[in-house]
DNA sequence: CGTAAGGTTGAATTCGATCAAACCAGGTGG
DNA sequence: CCACCTGGTTTGATCGAATTCAACCTTACG
């Protein structure tokens, strides 16, 4: 099968039970791949949209800009994810999405989505579910930027993103590419560079991170959990006990 | 047709286009209507559930709890509403829902649901829309709580609620019910409520609400739309142009 | 009355923002 | 090869927003 699409498929397995069809029906969707570089806008907030965009390798951010111009990545989207689903009931877009790195993207259209949607029910409960897991970890980062300080907000996304990268195999051993500048990271957990860059040194100081080169290491995994104050659950992984973590 | 069915109907139309059939299948639903008082927990996160509830009066915070015991209300959720419509989906609650005010509620179960989905397509769009407008909400929240000062915050939210019951006729001048205590508005917000306080006070001196005896009203809705820096796009509301505000 | 829940106020403190400058590495072009 | 630029990181100093703690007030209510 396309690789792109297996992507795809072993995403909505960590969500999921597929049966032998959707699979099938799956594997027959129309995909359409494009390579972009880093920091390239592929939708923009006001938008309409005839199609939605899968994440092949890379990494995504979504933004919302404020009045005064300051900006909120509400979430990141790794490899498997379809950030945009929500384009297919929701016409204009509320949110724009940019590459964080140079990234692949597989583009499907809506029609096609619809009509896969229409020959299985099962397919349109993992694509929900997974609309669903989002809007849960929206409500995960509202509680993390509203109440807890800038150490624990940071070492919870450091967390996130290295289970959710794990679900999907991205981590090998204990580290993974995260050529995130301390801007980015600011803006997704609501505080100024400075600031990351000074809670990044704290958290290197206590040997939590190792975070150099676009790249993130996890030494001491139930550590860094302990500080961010991280469970899982929120995640909504199939089978969270093999997924999760190194214990 | 039962209120209780037709406050569900008025809201469904509010985001989406139903067709007679699909008003029919809506009508049948059974439904289980129960009364409770201010601070009842209606569901509980962890919890795994086999029926969803719709607001019919009153007022539903979602919550969230940290590790340190700090709690999070990532949205609030007006007559019409079905907060809970993820249970259907997800079974494992990642959220708590509990009421704000003294509140009445219809339970569906999901069985009833699934029938009623696997009946209409439309209705499917109209339920998985609701959820996705859901996610919107908490993607525009966590920019107003990362982005903003408190000021603008506490603004916002009071836009929202203001469009959201107006949306669903439960505004008939600038004012209406919001018992809430300065400590729930700052979990909502992410502050202490003694800075819930000075906001206060500094959005009454600016008179731009009138906030007492657990009534809020709005004198001049655009200042207000201007501090809070609001945006009702975000809402996905049919005929944006005829609900909102006041111009 | 006495109690409880919520609101208000003040003072001290802390967290994080802001401002400004220095630093550093990788690329580019003369 | 060096000078220069650029984007990002680091550091220090200062400022402001919001927290914390504590006291006090008001109202509702048994």
């Amino acid at each position: 099968m396309r690789p792109a699409l297996a992507l795809l498929m072993r995403r909505l397995d960590t969500v999921t039970v597929l049966e032998r069809q959707d699979r099938e029906i799956l594997a027959a969707l129309p995909i359409e791949i494009a390579a972009f570089e880093d920091n390239h806008d592929i939708v923009r907030e006001g938008e309409h949209r005839d199609r939605c965009f899968v994440v092949l390798k890379g990494l995504i951010g979504s933004y919302k800009l404020t009045g005064e111009g300051a900006r909120q990545i509400p979430s990141f989207y790794v490899p498997g994810d379809m950030p945009d689903m929500q384009s297919i009931h929701l016409s204009r877009m509320d949110v724009g999405f940019r590459t964080l790195m140079p990234s692949r993207i597989g583009f499907v259209s809506h029609a096609a989505i619809r009509l896969a949607c229409a020959q299985s029910f099962t397919l349109i409960e993992a694509f929900w579910r997974m609309t669903l897991i989002d809007a849960s970890i929206f409500r995960e980062w509202l509680t993390n930027i509203g109440q807890r300080n800038a150490l624990a907000r940071l070492a919870h996304v450091f967390c996130e993103l290295f289970v959710r990268l794990k679900a999907v195999g991205l981590v090998p051993d204990h580290s993974f590419d995260l050529p995130l500048t301390q801007q980015e990271l600011g803006d997704a957990i609501g505080t100024s560079s400075v600031h990351v860059n000074r809670v990044l040194q704290e958290l290197r100081k206590e040997g939590l991170i190792v975070f150099r080169e676009g790249r993130l290491t996890i030494p001491d995994w139930s550590r860094l959990a302990e500080v961010g104050d991280f469970d899982p659950a929120y995640l909504h992984l199939r089978e969270t006990g093999r997924t999760v973590g190194t214990r």
